[in-house]
DNA sequence: GATTTTATGTCAGTCATGTTGACATATTTA
DNA sequence: TAAATATGTCAACATGACTGACATAAAATC
C-alpha cells in the first residue's frame, strides 16, 4: 500500500516534495537548537577568557577522569596542536592536571582539578537547564526519539583519522 | 507517585546521578550527531574554496529566494561584516545574485543563479542522505520526538540583538 | 641490545569565521 | 527637511581549526 509507483505523478510529486520540506525543516531544527543551545555557555567562559574549546575539553575530562591525550584527542576529533593549545591553558589556569601513566609512562592523565570540577559543573548546570526542560515538556517518548535519530545521524564506521591527530605518521 | 521526597536517601541518590547521566549522555550524543552531520559537505565546498558559513548562505537563499540581506541576518545571527564578506565571495563566484528591492530599492534580495542552486543542491543530496536514513530508521514516532526536543531546545523570546548585525545603532 | 613505533609536546605559519567600532550612501519615513 | 533604515565597507582583532616539521621519552619489536 501506498507504493509510490501506483501514484499517479502530480501527487507523487507533492508527496516528494513533503519529504524534501520535512527533511529541510528537520536540518534547520537542527542548526537552530544546536546553536541556541552550545551558545549559552559562552558567556560564562568569557568571563574566564576561555572559549568552547575549553568547555570541550573540560567536559571530556570530567566526564573521565583519567582519560589520556590520545583519547581525548579520538574523542573531540581534532589536531594535537589544537588540543595542545587549549589544554596547555587549561593547566595554567590551575583547571586540569596531567600525571604520568602508571602502566604507560608516556601517557598524561588528564583530571580536573577542584576548580576545574567546579567550573565544569557551573557550565553543565546551564546546559542542563534547557535540556532538563525540553525533555521535560517534550516527553519521555520524545527523548527517546530524540536520541534514536541522533544515533542514527553519526558517522558509521572509522573515524576518519586525520593527520597529526592521534597515532599517524 | 514515584514522589521524590518520599523515596529513601540511597535511592534519592541514584535517582539523580541516573538524570544527570541522561542527560550528560544527551548532551554527547547532540554534540556528536551534529558535528558528523554539518562535516560531511566540508569536502565539496572545500573544492571550491569555500566553507561552512557559504553553505549557510546558499542554503536559506536557496530556502526563500528573493530574502532580504537584513532577513539573512536574522537568521543567522551574525553580523553584517561576517555576512558581507561570505556574500561577496558568493556573488563573485556568480553563485548567488543581488537585485534592488522593488518596493523597498534600499533591499537587496538575494536569489541563487543556476549554478548556486546546483551546488546547494548537491550539498543538500549529501545532507538528506544522512537525515533521510536516520530518518527511516528511527520511525516516524522517534522524529516526531526528535523535531519535539529539538524545538524546545531553541531560545525562546526575542533573538538577542547583536551590535552590527541588523537594525541597530 | 638496537631499532622502530608510539604518545606526547612544540614551533611556525595559515585559514575560516566570528567579533567591535567607525563611517558612507541611498532611500524611505516622519 | 530631518531622521531612521538597509546596506556596504575599512580596519583591527580573537578563536579555533589546519598543515608541516621536528623533538623526546618510553614501549614494543626484531
Amino acid at each position: 500500500m501506498t507504493d509510490i509507483k501506483s501514484i499517479p505523478a502530480p501527487q507523487a510529486a507533492s508527496l516528494l516534495f513533503l519529504r524534501e520540506e520535512e527533511l529541510r525543516e528537520g536540518i534547520e531544527s537542527f542548526f537552530f537548537a544546536y546553536r541556541d543551545f552550545v551558545s549559552e555557555a559562552d558567556a560564562l567562559l568569557a568571563e574566564s577568557g576561555m572559549g568552547r574549546a575549553h568547555h570541550r575539553a573540560l567536559y571530556f575530562i570530567g566526564r573521565k577522569p583519567g582519560i589520556t591525550v590520545g583519547e581525548l584527542l579520538g574523542v573531540l576529533r581534532i589536531t594535537k596542536q589544537s588540543l595542545s593549545r587549549v589544554l596547555k591553558e587549561l593547566v595554567a589556569m590551575g583547571l586540569v592536571v596531567q600525571t604520568q601513566g602508571p602502566e604507560d609512562r608516556r601517557q598524561r592523565l588528564l583530571r580536573l582539578t577542584q576548580s576545574g570540577a567546579a567550573l565544569e559543573a557551573r557550565l553543565f548546570t546551564m546546559q542542563r537547564a534547557r535540556i532538563a526542560k525540553a525533555f521535560r515538556d517534550a516527553g519521555p517518548d520524545a527523548v527517546a526519539g530524540f536520541r534514536k535519530v541522533l544515533g542514527g545521524l553519526r558517522d558509521r564506521g572509522d573515524p576518519p583519522k586525520r593527520q597529526n591527530a592521534g597515532a599517524r605518521s
